[in-house]
DNA sequence: ATTAACGGTGCAACCGGTTGTACAACCGCG
DNA sequence: CGCGGTTGTACAACCGGTTGCACCGTTAAT
């Protein structure tokens, strides 16, 4: 049996169909004003009778749109799915562009052969917009899109903005999250904190710090301020080599869910009670911490949010909208941990 | 600062600069043998002094192709990238693809308004192949495909083989993977066998079964197969079951490494040596095999060669090749558990 | 010397839409 | 009755490539 491959109706066939011209269909099917009701609805009523769907290539070309925005990511795909905070993001932005008739594409970038490939697809004008999910200083890539003129967001701040009037920037505001956090423990009494932050070189870490900081001066003393990894087992490293200094403490500002959770176990195995002992507080509303027991209060990044925004933003930038920066705001999560 | 949009240089502008028509031009640059090698270098030369690269839209309409192929998944984005299955999957389709020109887009489907919007994207002829990860029977996407006449590939064996003449297919053997696994068993000696399988209403477990039985025979009794989820929870729970009864077994197949996991916690718990006591085979060569004491033996399922072949018969297809169906072999990973 | 064969190139059509502009039909007006 | 102004439609160009075919000049065969 050979396969029934009709091949797909064309906008000439719909405007022989309804006894107009190929402009004038294309006109009524696309509801300009110049057309009368009368035509329109006979073009429409022969477009449905013969199946007509404009074609993406040939639309593509002529109004200059691919209608396909890449999500550029550094990450390798293992990685990049294993991490929740990737997925969620992902999520928001495919969330909302499946509200136009955008497809986003996700393109990787960390070795050569896949930077190289990036760069060509930039050149031949596949994509109407970029999101950067890491972008980082001093990229080729960024160069390269900055020249070319496509429409790009960057998610994440870069210090000394070295794009701002060409590209715009999403990110959540990590200060105000460490402000919140150290609020919380202010509030609740907290006197002598610690904080077990992730690694020392990342500038989300650096702005939690000092969100923590302004709040709290020096009841989070030099001392009591520990950088690690992201994991549980940072966490429970963290709170034995503070165990081991025999001094006393009230509160633990943690740089993420999973650190938040080995803390919990650490202090719980050397029998503090938490909150009752001392409190503890996460950041990122991660699965994990509804999960911990006490449950845990932490400080959410609007993830899924974030991603929605840079959909928009890119969207905006298409139809000609200026670069703009968009700062996310952080929430407190109450639960039992504090 | 006004920006530096270039507009890109066309293929009538490396002409001009070449002193040939855009025939010629077109023909040097896609190597055809009717122009001489001084023309083509000529062209080729003038391609690189103005930076030409050819634009996507344009191509895509000439040549009919959109060099995009479409990855449909029936879970949402959260589901698909925490299980690794997927992800390596996944990791295998744009790794064979990098080595082409080709970008897959992954295609959600599991609302209906996802499914409204991919319908629509396939009827715009928007992809030039499209791979389903979770194809299953009677689903309506399928038949759009099937009437549109797009180059399809089904992962996974659908019953009935309803599609076989005009989708390819991929899929690992499942029934020999538990031939693999029942085979170790006995060759171990191995005579009260217990299986924990996955779901019961999951094709790959009803072939693992038929795979294990095939083998194994009397030595796995109906009273011994138990079906449960794919967690280490799972198999955990159907040990403390099979403990109940208070009957001897010395191994356990298990549908899944996570599962196997369970299973070995449990009967360490009850003071089972593994596998002195009980020997136990996972599937999967899940990341987990090699970190459970002892290290698990197991059945691999090769997921990235699968990505490769699935996008490999994608192209073939595309270029116009026949459906195929391609079958990939399971392989016994030997390690301490058996 | 005439012609067939052939390699190399250009013209023009085509892929399937969108859009600037010309034009025809109709209106009301002086 | 002829005019300008509206309204609705069609013609043709265009987006940026690819490709069938005609045509040119050259060489070899008759």
């Amino acid at each position: 049996m050979t396969q029934p491959v009709r091949t797909a109706p064309t906008l000439a066939e719909v405007a022989a169909a309804a006894g107009v011209s190929r402009s004038t269909a294309s006109r009524a099917l696309n509801d300009s004003p110049r057309i009368s009701e009368e035509t329109k609805k006979r073009v429409r009523a022969a477009a449905k009778k013969v199946n007509f769907v404009p074609n993406a290539r040939g639309r593509a070309l002529a109004v200059g749109r691919t209608e396909i925005i890449a999500v550029l990511v550094t990450e390798p795909l293992s990685e990049l799915f294993s991490d929740p905070t990737y997925s969620e993001f992902l999520s928001g932005i495919t969330e909302e562009l499946s509200e136009s008739s955008y497809l986003s594409v996700i393109l990787q970038a960390s070795s050569t052969h896949e930077r190289n490939r990036a760069r060509e697809h930039f050149e031949r004008r596949s994509f109407d917009a970029v999101i950067d999910v890491s972008p980082y200083k001093g990229s080729e890539l960024l160069e390269v899109l900055r020249e070319l003129g496509v429409p790009t967001v960057l998610c994440g701040q870069l210090e000394g903005h070295p794009y701002r009037d060409v590209f715009s920037t999403v990110y959540s505001d990590d200060e105000e999250g460490g402000h919140f956090a150290a609020l919380a423990m202010k509030k609740r009494g907290r006197k002598d904190i610690v904080a077990v932050l992730g690694p020392q070189d990342n500038p989300a870490v650096v702005d939690r710090l000092r969100g923590y900081r302004a709040v709290l001066g020096e009841d989070l003393p030099d001392a009591n301020v520990i950088y690690t990894g992201w994991n549980s087992g940072d966490g429970y490293q963290a709170i034995h080599q503070i165990l081991a200094r025999e001094m006393a403490f009230d509160g633990v500002l943690c740089g993420s869910d999973r650190i938040a959770a080995g803390v919990i176990t650490a202090l719980n195995e050397a029998g503090l009670s938490v909150p009752a002992d001392v409190s503890v507080v996460g950041f990122d509303d991660h699965e994990i911490a509804t999960r911990c027991v006490p449950a845990l209060t932490t400080v959410r990044q609007p993830l899924r949010e974030e991603g929605h925004m840079a959909a928009n933003i890119a969207l905006d930038m298409i139809k000609g909208a200026e670069p703009t920066t968009s700062v996310m705001h952080m929430q407190l999560i109450q639960r039992d941990s504090l």
